[in-house]
DNA sequence: AATATGTGATGACAAACGTCATGGCGGCGA
DNA sequence: TCGCCGCCATGACGTTTGTCATCACATATT
């Protein structure tokens, strides 16, 4: 018997991924969390043998919580699960220990089936996935051009930035302008795009 | 009996759901649906009761999939359920003649209740969801000017803009102008978060 | 010791952008 | 028929950007 723990934001996702793992004979879903805080705190108490971690949670990302639980449950094989491929995500995650790291797009058996490897000691990648993190390649920005890039998400004007990010405006358009080079965008809100997509902020 | 349709783009999701709602005796899940085009052809091969629409599908969005289908299948309820609980997509959807409009942070009890309520000819929208689509109010858009503001969605400069809309380049600085003007951002790009966060592009 | 790299800053210049006034054209309701 | 509104454009203005050269300082690498 596998018992499983299920951290996930979406009620209804949640929900119905319990629906379909229960239908394995040798699955226990032993908790269902909403918010990383939850989870860690089911992990605790339950002590699970797989935790299935969306990416995105409410409080923490689930690299985070993924390396939470370990700290207290090292025998817990965890596995995240995201509706947003990153390439830098998978790995981040890889980095931080996850042994299984699934898109939303694949099977419902493929599911079933890295549970039950992970159970049993082994790793699962998503094969596009991993293809995309390799051709990606790692970011070309330095940590602070990244910062400032991540600041200039939703267009927040380079003075507003400056002051966040305790610098001068003139440093931060350098900053902006050399990781848009990096990139090869056109301007710092296409970078933020790319830079989104590729999971590097 | 009550037979189901289910559009989702994302495999393991789709199987859940399926998973969740084939828990119930009086359900029967008839048809899984990647696409909108799959989904329509599936609505008329099998003529399903109701159909649970994904709001976000790879080639038509989920409020004119249910277009298609009500135009083909009068009798067929149709039930939006979405990741993103934009106000604006409420009413389209509304005026679409849907049913059912919820968001996956909904438990499994509310899906299966509304799919029952929809099949009696009922109507459910969320609760959470009403609200917002009123407080949010209309578009104060003109269409032309949320058209402009879509394509200038990704950080797309002026320049382009212009071309793909057949505009002369100052005629969309002006648009955009009056888009964030009215909508009370400091810049095209925080208009384009708002009025993609509030349903209006 | 010399070199490379990241961080932070300044100044200058051109291009892109936001704003405003102004005009013409067409449709639609009063 | 008149006025209002949406659509499209132009020109002008100031501001915000992107880009580049150049500097200083600290920290690693060789």
């Amino acid at each position: 018997m596998i018992s499983i723990l299920l951290a996930e934001d979406e009620h209804l996702i949640r929900g119905a991924l319990a629906a379909l793992l229960r239908l394995e004979e040798d699955f226990d879903v032993v908790g269902e969390a909403g918010t990383a805080a939850q989870a860690l705190d089911m992990a605790g108490a339950l002590r699970p043998d797989v935790a299935l971690l969306d990416l995105q949670l409410p409080d923490l990302d689930g690299i985070a919580l993924a390396t939470a639980i370990h700290a207290e449950l090292p025998e817990c094989a965890t596995v995240i699960v995201t509706s947003h491929g990153r390439p830098g995500y998978l790995k981040r995650a890889l980095a931080a220990g996850v042994r299984g790291f699934l898109p939303k797009t694949v099977s419902a058996e493929v599911l079933v089936d890295v549970v039950r490897t992970v159970h049993k000691g082994g790793r699962y990648v998503d094969p596009g996935l991993a293809s995309e993190a390799i051709s990606a390649g790692d970011s070309p920005l330095t940590p602070r051009e990244a910062d400032v890039l991540e600041l200039a998400a939703d267009g927040t004007p380079i003075e507003e930035i400056a002051q966040r990010a305790s610098l001068s405006p003139g440093t931060v358009r350098n900053y902006l302008s050399s990781a848009s080079a990096k990139i090869g965008a056109a301007n710092r809100h296409e970078a933020v795009r790319i830079a989104r997509r590729l999971g590097w902020i």
